[in-house]
DNA sequence: TCTGGGGTCCTAGGACCC
DNA sequence: TCTGGGGTCCTAGGACCC
């Protein structure tokens, strides 16, 4: 890769049109220290059910607890020996449930430019932001990101980051820049000067394991990935994800903004033990595990087509066995049946530290 | 003594058919 | 005796994100 120059981006037709990228500033501990307001300014730290000891890791923790240390994934146990005097609190899903449901109907009453926006929901705490055709107006985006930031601290008084850029792959890497507190730009003409040196970690879709495997061909930079051989990665990662991955690199996203309601192609529970099960115990526990599932299944209405079972043992290896049903099913006995035959495919003299359950209404739709 | 839980999508490879 | 090549369906496994 030394050497040789990337190439230019193509300039898309959509290139001086702006997308915003919009992010709660540490949203789960944002919502706890406003419903504990003298939590503010401590070390928050929410994760699992709050009890240090337990099997759970870190969801959110504020950001006087990322100053010593404590990050997201971490497990309670750990957290806690760096920060034994961080109060740790149970997830309350129920409770960030409406906090983010009142930002994105905050978000989704705006104008940009005079036009409604188009509000793209990613998660409890972020949504990308378009007008018209899916892209905001021509001009300086800059003034409706402060309103943006403005109008979710007066009706939620939490605070956001928001990033802007030509496209939602440059708009959702800005954001990170701009926390906490803050916008940040990103365009097709910035991109190789915030992004060409960085490793292609930094992008969003590349894990340890993808960018492992690039570094094996020699790509290690943005710049990098944006200057290879197509076909070098369509031989590493097939027709659709290596093309995929190079445009990744070159900040290229043609994807508009997309208000369509998000459904669930799938509903599953699954639950590490906080001892682990002896295989006695297994089919029992698989069968909670389904109804536990099938409810949100029923909520919605729809059969599911296929069933998962998912077993970690102790030495956390971890199997996934699934099965086609012979014809759609919402009936629990049919589905749980269906589950607990699929231990017969799994190895049974081990003592299970993890059971998962997956019910999948619909195939994967495909969106590379 | 470690390492959650909710999802999404892609790829490889075997079975089977023509 | 040998044995191509394309297509589809299915399961297992891997990777990523919030």
């Amino acid at each position: 890769m030394e050497g040789t120059p990337p190439e230019p981006v193509e300039r898309q037709p959509g290139d001086q049109r702006w997308v915003l990228h919009v992010d709660l500033d540490m949203f789960l501990a944002a919502v706890e220290v406003l419903r504990h307001p003298e939590l503010a300014g401590k070390p928050v730290v929410v994760g699992g059910r709050g009890i240090v000891n337990e099997r759970a890791v870190v969801s959110t923790a504020s950001y006087e607890a990322r100053e010593l240390g404590i990050r997201s994934g971490m497990p309670l146990r750990a957290a806690y020996k760096k920060c034994p005097d961080a109060v740790f609190l149970p997830v309350d899903f129920p409770v960030y449930e409406a906090a983010s449901a009142e930002v994105m109907a905050t978000l989704r009453a705006l104008e940009w430019g005079g036009v409604p926006v188009v509000l793209e929901v990613l998660g409890w705490d972020e949504a990308f932001v378009g007008a018209g055709d899916g892209h905001g107006p021509l001009g300086d985006p800059e003034a409706f990101a402060q309103e943006v930031r403005a109008a979710v601290l007066a009706a939620t008084r939490l605070h956001c980051s928001v990033g802007i850029g030509n496209n939602k792959l440059q708009a959702k890497i800005a954001t990170d820049f701009g926390k906490p507190r803050g916008t940040y730009t990103i365009t097709g003409a910035t991109w190789f000067d915030e992004m060409g040196d960085r490793p292609t970690r930094a992008l969003w879709g590349v894990g340890a394991k993808i960018a492992g495997r690039l570094e094996t061909h020699g790509i290690r930079t943005v710049r990098d990935l944006a200057a290879v051989d197509p076909q070098e990665l369509v031989g590493e990662f097939g027709p659709t994800m290596g093309p995929w991955f190079r445009r990744l690199g070159r900040g290229v996203d043609s994807s508009p903004v997309d208000a369509t309601p998000w459904v669930a192609r799938a509903h599953g529970r699954e639950e590490t033990y906080q001892r682990d099960l002896e295989w006695s115990e297994v089919p029992d526990a698989v069968r909670a595990l389904t109804q536990q599932a099938l409810t949100d299944i029923d909520k919605e209405g729809r059969p599911a087509q296929r069933v998962f079972l998912k077993v970690r043992y102790r030495n956390f290896f971890t199997l996934t066995r699934s099965r086609k049903l012979p014809e759609p099913s919402n009936d629990l006995t049919v589905l749980a049946d269906a589950v607990v035959a699929l231990l017969a495919k799994v190895e049974q003299d081990k003592p299970v530290r993890l059971l998962g359950v997956r019910l999948e209404m619909t195939e994967p739709a495909g969106g590379y």
